[in-house]
DNA sequence: GTCCAGGTCTTCC
DNA sequence: GGAAGACATGGA
């Protein structure tokens, strides 16, 4: 009989169901009990408790590193919302209106694969296709008893191997032949994603670039949310709308220009920043106007 | 029925 | 180098 575990971790402005619903990861569920996931093939559930948040897991757990990791409770975030620009109310009101918004540490090949599948897709699309892809492919996790089963994001040798069609069951369309040979590449050792982390961000950039189906865009999402790179600054359509109608009401701007203004204005954290604008622009647009 | 969604790729000028 | 269209699917 095995035995679960909790522990209690503290931690100081932290936004938990903001941070697990914002868009960066796809897996976690709002359930009466608190959220449940997977990190680190582990089915874990979470709960804000007192000046922390508690955590939960099936198996007994020796250290909880793994976790502490994942959800990057070492950030000090007022030491990031400080390198932010002074004069930006743009900026300013989204931290107020999302405060406690924090990036995850994730799991490459998890990000990776749930980036591809995210193009033109909205958010609550791909946690279906991601939840049908687990269901199919993906390992039994140990979960509470009497709890559904729960299963872990597939390896990318089971993708490569189920093959093109079969991801199409997921009612991915157009994007599983990408994943299908990214999970190819991944799982054969041509792109070796822990290799990644130890490579400047442009080199890591252009080996995940490399892949079909990965433009700008899927690489800095992936930079960002898997290996931590600060400045990288995903442009999706919301932060687009987003830098336009903040910073560029009248003329649009050349790609190269943006890129400048994105490096220049936003600073060492700029990947911070690019995600508390997506969040406010894309949950709180119509309310905004109705202040303006 | 039409539009749009955490894009990317190809074609054409 | 940049604009336009194709690519699948589902919800508003």
């Amino acid at each position: 009989m095995r035995t679960p575990a909790e522990h209690w971790f503290p931690v100081r402005h932290y936004n938990l169901p903001l941070t697990l619903s914002c868009g960066q990861s796809f897996r976690w569920r709002n359930t009466p009990d608190g959220w449940e996931g997977v990190v680190a093939g582990k089915w874990v559930r979470l709960r804000p408790l007192r000046d922390g948040l508690q955590a939960f897991c099936a198996e007994p757990v020796s250290d909880w590193q793994w976790l502490a990791d994942y959800l990057q409770l070492h950030v000090r975030l007022e030491d990031i919302l400080q390198t932010f620009p002074a004069h930006d109310p743009h900026l300013q009101k989204a931290v107020q209106a999302c405060f406690g918004l924090r990036l995850l540490r994730q799991e490459p090949w998890e990000c990776l694969a749930s980036f591809i599948l995210s193009s033109t897709k909205q958010i609550p699309h791909i946690q279906q296709i991601i939840e049908c892809l687990c269901l199919r492919f993906g390992a039994p996790v140990c979960v509470p008893p009497g709890h559904a089963p729960v299963y872990a994001f597939p390896e990318a040798a089971t993708l490569a191997r189920a093959g093109e069609e079969a991801l199409r069951g997921c009612r991915m369309g157009f994007r599983a032949r990408a994943l299908q040979e990214a999970a190819c590449r991944v799982a054969e050792g041509v792109l070796n994603l822990e290799s990644l982390r130890h490579l400047d961000e442009a080199a890591a950039r252009r080996q995940l670039m490399s892949l079909r189906g990965v433009g700008p865009k899927i690489a800095n999402c992936v930079l960002l949310f898997a290996y931590g790179f600060p400045r990288a600054f995903p442009v999706d359509v919301w932060v687009r709308r987003a830098l336009r109608e903040a910073y560029f009401p009248r003329r649009r701007p050349t790609p190269r220009r943006l890129e400048a203004f994105i490096q220049s204005h936003f600073g060492p954290h700029a990947g911070y920043a690019q995600q508390y604008l997506f969040h406010y622009w894309r949950t709180g647009r119509a309310a905004r106007r109705k202040i303006q």
